[in-house]
Parts: C-alpha cells; sequence; structure tokens
DNA sequence: TTCTAAATGCAACATTGTTTCGTTTAGAGA
DNA sequence: TCTCTAAACGAAACAATGTTGCATTTAGAA
C-alpha cells in the first residue's frame, strides 16, 4: 500500500483526526521502519514542529497501538511503528530491542521474543522489556 | 559482618577513600538489600546532602562494581547493591529486575537470569537488561 | 604533622517530560 | 457547502533528572 494511504488507514483505525502533525510524524514512523525514534530526532528534523504536541503525538499513537515504545539504557525513551496485530491499549509486539552503543540507534528485533521466565510466585507479570546492547552491524 | 566493617571493606576493596557521604550512601545501599534505590530516594532521606555529590558517588560505585543500575520503565535510574563477585568496571550480576506499577519500587531477582538468546549474526552482544513490570507480592 | 590529589559543594546549564489554558481546526451534521 | 463544537494545537511555566566547571575542603600517604 501506499504511504499516504497507510497513515490515513493507521489514523482512522485509531479513530484519530487527520492533523498536519500526526501524517508528519506518522510519516517518519513508518520510513523508519524499525528503528526506533527519539521524541528529539523527530523534533530537531522539522523546525517548526511543537515540542509539546510532539510529546502528546507520541503518547496519543502509542495508547493506540500504532507506536510501541522501548526504553534504551540512557533512559530516553524510543519509539517505533508496531506490527499490525497491535489495537487500542492492547500491544502485541513483545519483542527485544537493540541499542548501538556507537551510533547510538536503537532497533526492533521482531524476530527476538522475550522468553517466559518462572517469577517468584507472589509477582504478577504484566510486561516485559529486554534491552539487549552492544555494537550493531553498521557499525563495526 | 557488622555492617561499619561491611562498609569499610567494600571501599577499601574499590580502593575509594571513606569519606561522610559514601559510607551514608553505602549503609542505605547495603540495607536496602535487593530493593533498588533511586537518587531522589536517597537524597530526600539526607536534607544536607548535596545532589551532585550523591550523583557522582552513584557513578563511582557503579564503575568499582558496588552497586549495579537498573533502568525501571519510567526512564529513572536506580541502583542495588552488587552480589560479591562484581569488580572495578565488571559486573557479573546479570539478573532479571522487576518494577511494581502500584509501589513504584524495584527489585533485582538475582534468581531470575537473562537466558541467551540468538540474535541476528551482525549484532554484537555487551550486556543486557531485562525489565519485568507488573504488581509485587506485597502490593496485591 | 604536612601536603596533595581526590572529593565535595555551589552555580549554571541541558535534556526530557508534564500541566494549564487560550486559540485553532477537523470533520460530523445541517 | 456552511456551521459548530469537541479535539488538537501552541505557548508559557514548571518539574525531574542529570552533567560540567571551578573553587574549597579533606582523606590519608609520606
Ligand atoms: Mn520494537
Ligand atoms: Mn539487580
Ligand atoms: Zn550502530
Ligand atoms: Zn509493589
Amino acid at each position: 500500500m501506499e504511504l499516504d494511504q497507510r497513515i490515513k488507514h493507521l489514523l482512522k483505525h485509531g479513530n484519530l483526526r487527520m492533523t498536519t502533525v500526526r501524517k508528519l510524524v506518522l510519516k517518519e514512523f513508518l520510513e523508519a521502519g524499525s528503528i526506533a525514534l527519539s521524541s528529539y530526532e523527530i523534533e530537531k528534523k522539522f523546525e517548526d514542529l511543537d515540542r509539546i504536541t510532539l510529546y502528546r503525538t507520541l503518547k496519543t499513537f502509542e495508547e493506540c497501538g500504532i507506536i510501541h515504545q522501548a526504553v534504551d539504557v540512557s533512559g530516553r525513551s524510543k519509539y517505533a511503528i508496531c506490527s499490525a496485530d497491535c489495537s487500542n491499549h492492547n500491544h502485541e509486539d513483545h519483542h527485544a530491542h537493540f541499542y548501538c552503543k556507537k551510533c547510538e540507534r536503537t532497533v526492533c528485533l521482531d524476530d527476538v521474543k522475550i522468553p517466559t521466565l518462572n517469577l517468584p510466585t507472589d509477582f504478577q507479570l504484566e510486561d516485559s522489556q529486554l534491552v539487549l546492547s552492544g555494537v550493531c552491524g553498521a557499525c563495526q
């Protein structure tokens, strides 16, 4: 499907209005693919994009199942486009993320699923995040 | 071993001077055990403890293998005392951490080791962090 | 006890994110 | 196509978290 079509489709599916900022930001994520983007990276790409609006857009997209969050080792939040099966308040992409210490990029490792672990019985598990770090292929 | 003795031993082992702040902070970590502490939590416990010095102390302890870092889901850094086998610039405690969404505490799950995974070959893995979240035993 | 490198304390700054509130606008309905 | 309103935006103000530079204090070796 064409990019503009996918954008329209995703926003409609999430019951979101088609605003300039949303189309702009969503385009970035679609183009980034499995590379996760920080708020700052998006912000600096568009001079007249308001920081606050951007934060709100990211939160909205995350809640709708359009993007998912990946914390990186430095504590910064990054976001990447979700796989098809995520929906409103229900994320299904439980994969690991790799943070490259050289280029500082975070990539989704869609094929590295987070394994099931047995916790002490009194912990009630809801989410899990696996953050790997090292050097990516491009940086070696 | 007595608390003061352990503090002396750990600082000496890390080749660190025995300063007031370091003894104070290290005591907190020893008493906290497997509960990870944020900078803020320590800071508010001692009114006249300088924020900047505290950050530096945490960094120093981390480098010496006295405490280890655990990112929590909110992006905040937390720290907990290391197991015996960590040393200068060489951490050996590769366990998962559990973040309770209710009490916001992070605990070390010393027995939950991070499993080995097969990554795409071009990634050179150095570290891994596994952050589980949900509700802890005390909060149910 | 002396002396110096290490540690501290303060100021100033940077990054990341939230809240409040007035203004603009998307898009549903007439 | 036009009107109208809830949703989204933009600006200001604030908070949390962390770093850097520099002058002062201090631990502990000699
Ligand atoms: Mn991902
Ligand atoms: Mn731990
Ligand atoms: Zn890289
Ligand atoms: Zn709890």
